[in-house]
DNA sequence: TGTACATCAGTGAACGCGCGTTCACTGATGTAC
DNA sequence: TGTACATCAGTGAACGCGCGTTCACTGATGTAC
């Protein structure tokens, strides 16, 4: 078997030309998120502002839905990135902290770049539908990657055996428990994992009630001080 | 000082039809919110299927934005019946039962009301400011409705005085608490303040996660035992 | 009780705007011989 | 190296659509004397 040297060939001039413009198409497209919302989000105007006639813009992109799929993906994995590079800047072992940089950088991302935020938690975009075969995989990174410290700190035994008080989880939970363990390829006790998943969505409900305004203007001045202590909290739920 | 009698005036026929004007364009309005979400929400697609030329809605309307708010408002309200009225339907010491009640109706009402509850608790609508002279009181019904039972039982010695493990709370954001504590009259200490604050994020995240599609199709299956188990974790989380 | 007037609901046309998408086309860039 | 052809990017016009909002208007309903 020879090895396929027209897979490392270089790009051609044409095509990098067209992934330049696949690119710029998505930067702007981002820009006008931020802006406008999702449910304005237009071809049209992505395609003024690339300088280029509105019919242009389908040699590159099939349909507006297109484009909010590659906004999706866009967001979900700069999102992945920032959490895993603030995970693994933190010590293998120490796994509270671990916890506690995912979720300090998934806030400071929804915060930066709300607009996105919204398109990825928010209410869904009306008429939308996003493809799972193109999505999934980075709309699972930080779920898949919160869980994988709470797995590693359990192995590690670090992870509070009996988190007070016992709380029973029903038989039909269990085999959900038993689906996700076996998928992810997991060691966590059912109670624990029950708890990250709780912990999961308190996370971004924090985040979300910050991001989408649900505080108010006045009621929290301290806001960094209120979701670090949210973090802390939510570290002794989990039994870290 | 004589009674003021005109208050008590019977509605004219006129005014009769007025009230049930605006509240078919409420109820229509809810029903397109239901169907295309709140941006693409039109007046003039209320007044055709109001049966009505579309400027004849400016009779009763100002302007795209005030239906947002009536339709704002209006959920916000009922929602807040409904709370009301379970936390009602539980006896006055249970403060645990009523919590779970609480929790429980506003899963309840956001799943069968998902456009309304996007609308209260999902992204802002872009280009849509509320007007806080006219929502903040029923936008904040849940909430106070949720610490003044966490007050009530602190009161009653019915929540545990030190949740473990103890957090340390920052100076910053005792201040917040001290005024949250004296503009709503409550007592209960400031840790047990900011873990009710969490607990109220912890169970909107649940239902928003749930609500907006974040669980996937196939995670979880056995979602009101998933929904049940993490009241039962929050409720640990307060000290109930 | 009857009449003149004021108030209000609803009409229909219009303004100016933006949208997604298709289509036949012109030029420029690449490729095969 | 030069030429004929294929591929591709981008144009400009068009289709059919919906939107928020204003405005002068017609009739019907209410009110004051």
């Amino acid at each position: 078997m020879t090895t396929d040297t027209s897979r490392v060939k270089p790009p051609t001039p044409r095509e990098r030309a067209r992934a330049q413009t696949i690119a710029d198409i998505v930067r702007i497209g981002r820009e006008h998120l931020a802006i406008h919302g999702a449910a304005a989000l237009s071809l049209r105007a992505v395609a003024r502002d690339l300088g280029v006639v509105s019919s242009a813009v389908y040699r590159y992109v099939q349909s507006r839905d297109e484009l909010l799929t590659l906004l999706l993906i866009d967001a979900y994995n700069e999102l992945g990135d920032e959490v895993d590079a603030a995970v693994e800047a933190v010590p293998g072992e120490d796994f509270a902290a671990q916890f506690t940089a995912l979720g300090k950088s998934v806030r400071a991302w929804a915060l930066r770049e709300p607009a996105s935020y919204a398109l990825l938690f928010g209410s869904p975009v009306p008429g939308y539908q996003a493809p799972g075969e193109r999505t999934t995989q980075p709309g699972t990174r930080v779920v898949v990657r919160l869980v994988s410290i709470f797995d590693a700190a359990h192995r590690a035994g670090a992870l509070s055996a009996e988190v007070s008080p016992a709380v029973v989880i029903p038989p039909k939970l269990t085999e959900d428990m038993a689906r996700i363990r076996s998928d992810l390829g997991l060691a966590v006790p059912d109670a624990a994992l029950a708890r990250g998943v709780l912990v999961w969505t308190a996370l971004f409900g924090a985040v979300s009630f910050e991001v989408f305004g649900q505080y108010g203007a006045d009621t929290f001045a301290a806001r960094d001080e209120l979701f670090g202590h949210q973090l802390a909290v939510l570290q002794g739920v989990v039994g870290l």
